[in-house]
DNA sequence: TTGTAGGCGTTATCAT
DNA sequence: ATGATAACGCCTACAA
């Protein structure tokens, strides 16, 4: 069997393409009730289904929405996924989950290859890197995509100017740094990102801000840094308490770093949060059941996956959205009495 | 500034769009140099990339496999993707991910807004339901596809006949629970998947197996049911340890039902493995971070998704692919002396 | 109410 | 070594 086009139900049906067309595009273009019924039939018997990339051809825009995550066995991007795929396909749209396994090149080489299929729009998860030849290369694919008409929207802060959904880092990385100190932790540790993403970068200059307000002596000894995996918050946890003694908790910039950091911290033979209190950011849905529950600050990924698919469905030249975040108290922070 | 196309390319260059075509397409079709260096100037100059839509349209195929998930944002599927959407990119195919929120009639859909993609192939992530109705629909779907030269594969059972990549879950479930066996248990619970799809059925026919052949009694009460999830897993652990009282050990349909109700167990004042051992089946990335660290029989989901890749694009009417599976020993069991 | 014809961006088949 | 031109499958003025 052929690959069937709309002149083969034309053919069988004995109408014009033309009519074809309108039929199964549902057009209140009136329609004889039995030529209807004749294509329809036709439809049915060749099993008929449009050829999408012709479609999109003719009418120059596909229905296809980019999405480009850095890892997306991490839950974090598993729940944006979430929200952008569904809200997607809700609207009739389909999307390509592009993963680049946290490499700059790749991240760029998509936005070629998304723009060879003439996306609609692309969503970025994952924050920008501080590097000037990243920001540049970005900033010349948005200039280029822009120009053409595709949309471009940001879950993460880039370091350059562009639509956004996303949360304030500076302020999720003071407030839970905050929730901290006001149950009377001093001595606080921070696992943070990598050093050059801007996510992190936000994060840990909030935890120094909390840390300022409150008079707090900054040590740099006290701070580690992660990948945003698991397994890094692990190895920076070992470290970092392996290094300093006197922690009574640790602010961690993601739950992943939080759930390898209890892990490791268990491993030392501390107990949590008796011994040290963990803090972090993220609320996906493994928190709920570490042990102990995770004490962290929600942020909505999956309603941020759809907001992005509504700001690229729905252009208006949005300047950005920030959507607001609460910390969820768990288990995992001891009130200190001092 | 407009879509450029190679007849832009074309113009700028005072060629023809054939000779544009040749030099970008890199056939090995003699071109006088200086007549590619006038192409490539004018590629360049315009940032022109070709349109994927049209090429396809040509071609009457495109460099889009699809991936049906039921839910991406668990770790199980998102192994998967990352290991489908890697190959993928690494062989110049793009992957459309599909989340069907682990609804029936979603994944039917998408089996036809797949096709009119006219994708290169389908990789089914999830277990078939054990239906008739769902099971004709994906049969007449299948054929459909097959015709028209869709490839299709599939990485758990369908009930069906079709191409796969997967692991045996009969034995993967009469391997963990032997394990348990082995280690002094009796009285081990199961919490097994939906009731209707295959991979749970054929994981609990496993542990019926194994309990028979140790000649221990296949007790109705000590089986309960959850949805993979670690909710689902939190909930049916929790009813069945009110039920049931002198469980020493539970095993589990996979690792999401096993941290759900790692977090039951303690809420209930059981230790692990202390009063109650846990072993499950996955190894998915948390596996190793739990509290405690889990005992698992890892599924090598990342290689299956990149498997199933390449099963599509070097399709040689291949009946099926089975993975061998082993236990990851951690410290969720412990051992019973009698 | 229905049909004709042109064009979307490519590639491939002929010519030249 | 290069160029015209005809598809690919669809949509949409414009006619009839």
């Amino acid at each position: 069997m052929k690959n069937v086009s709309i002149v083969d139900v034309a053919k069988l049906a004995g109408v014009s393409i033309t009519t074809v067309s309108r039929v199964i595009n549902n057009v209140n273009y009136s329609i004889a009730l039995k030529t209807r019924e004749k294509v329809m039939k036709a439809v049915d018997q060749l099993q008929y289904t449009p050829n999408i990339a012709a479609q999109g051809l003719k009418k120059s825009f596909s229905n296809i929405i980019g999405l480009i995550v850095r890892d997306i066995s991490d839950s974090y991007f598993g729940e944006i996924a979430e929200g952008v795929t569904n809200r997607a396909s809700q609207l009739g749209y389909l999307a390509f989950v592009c993963n680049t396994g946290r490499n700059p090149e790749d991240e760029l080489m998509y936005h070629d290859l998304l723009w060879q299929h003439r996306v609609k729009g692309i969503i970025l998860a994952g924050g920008g890197l501080d590097q000037v030849d990243y920001k540049q290369k970005l900033m010349s694919q948005l200039v280029r995509h822009e120009q053409c008409g595709l949309k471009i929207v940001s879950l993460a802060p880039q370091g350059i100017e562009i639509p956004y959904v996303m949360i304030n880092d500076f302020e999720a990385g003071k407030k839970v740094t905050e929730y901290l100190i006001e149950r009377g932790h001093t001595k606080i540790g921070f696992i943070g990102g990598p050093q050059k993403v801007f996510t992190s970068i936000e994060r840990l200059k909030g935890f120094k801000a909390a840390l300022d307000i409150a008079g707090i002596e900054y040590n740099k000894d006290y701070i580690n840094r992660s990948d945003f995996s698991q397994k890094g918050g692990y190895e920076a946890c070992k470290l970092l308490i392996s290094q300093v003694e006197d922690l009574t908790a640790i602010c961690c910039a993601n739950d992943n770093i939080a759930i390898g950091a209890m892990s490791a911290i268990r491993e030392q033979g501390f107990s949590i949060p008796k011994d040290i209190s963990v803090i972090s950011i993220g609320d996906i849905k493994e928190a709920k059941y570490t042990n102990p529950p995770l004490t962290t600050l929600k942020i909505p990924h999956y309603e941020m996956g759809q907001m992005a698919v509504d700001v690229i469905t729905q252009w208006k030249e949005t300047v950005g959205i920030t959507l607001s975040t609460s910390i969820f108290e768990r288990e995992s922070v001891r009130v200190l009495n001092k």
